[in-house]
DNA sequence: GCGCAGGTAATCT
DNA sequence: AGATTACCTGCG
């Protein structure tokens, strides 16, 4: 079906590091699975996108999928006084929607996220799924179910990639198949709670818990501080990022903030940089 | 061959 | 509290 969608940059999104199964297949064009299903979108311009599902999917599925009921339009309300380099990280970015994932595949993806280049996750996430996931149409499959990795041989698991990643993952899978932590319960937390139950699962750090409660629970204050960011902060924000200013919209300058640091350091790296 | 990649946990000081 | 280090694996 075709959908029209307000200023929503399909490539960035994508490439934001927020799912590693949303892969672009030609340009303007990309394949994503999630939630037990494979779609394809191709952004055919002037806002406009064709998904590769009925409108019933689009409306129950996708809709929430990208939250597309939240009005980003805040963020640009609120201003950014002088501060240049969150302008244009915002011209830059902007476009950019944070994911409403499933939280067991966010909360095992940022795990074996650890000190992997997104390639490299990406290649542990297909893994993982074709080997414990169930099939879908079109010959991908499933993120696995926590049974599923639970039981798994520790010998398949480390097939996958995972290398010492494979007892937090195990682990992990475990901990919600015995404690039943299903995602309706930890939504009724606060972020504080939320937090510290994240925390408690192993190969879960500050930085993995912020992951999953941004692009699974749509925690908007939470700040994700990767190798990035701590370079911006570090470079950009000598005297402090002014967090107390922009609550309720942190995790998408979050997301802005990431995706154009990485931006000007590719566009540097090929001697592209414009001062 | 060595160092590092979107970190975590254990062990120091 | 803050700093240091091992940890799997693949790639430049």
């Amino acid at each position: 079906m075709r959908v029209q969608i307000k200023g929503f940059n399909l490539a960035l999104t994508a490439a934001s590091g927020q799912s590693f199964r949303f892969n672009q297949m030609s340009p303007g064009c990309f394949s994503l699975v999630a939630m037990n299903r494979s779609l394809v979108i191709s952004g055919l311009g002037e806002d406009t996108f064709e998904f590769s599902c009925g409108q019933e999917e689009f409306e129950q599925i996708w809709r929430h999928y990208f939250d597309l009921g939240r009005d980003y339009g805040e963020i640009h309300r609120l201003g950014t006084g002088s501060d240049r380099y969150l302008q244009k990280a915002i011209a830059y970015a902007a476009g950019v929607r944070i994911l409403r994932q499933e939280f067991f595949e966010t909360l095992i993806s940022f795990i074996v996220s650890q000190r992997k280049s997104i390639p490299a996750i990406k290649a542990c996430v297909e893994a993982l799924s074709a080997r414990f996931g169930t099939p879908l149409k079109g010959g991908c499959y499933a993120f696995p179910l926590p049974e599923a990795l639970m039981e798994a041989d520790e010998k398949d698991l480390a097939a996958c990639g995972l290398g010492y990643r494979v007892r937090y993952v195990q682990q992990t899978a475990a901990m919600i198949c015995r404690e039943g932590a299903d995602a309706y319960r930890l939504a009724a937390l606060d972020d504080r709670g939320l937090q510290a139950t994240l925390l408690r699962f192993p190969g879960v750090g500050v930085k993995v818990a912020a992951c999953v409660m941004l692009f699974a629970f749509q925690r908007m204050d939470s700040f994700p501080v990767d190798v990035w960011i701590k370079r911006v902060l570090d470079n950009e924000y000598p005297g402090g990022f002014p967090f107390e200013q922009y609550h309720g919209v942190l995790g998408i300058l979050q997301q802005y903030l990431f995706c154009y640091a990485r931006w000007e350091a590719s566009a540097g790296k090929q001697g592209k940089l414009v001062i």
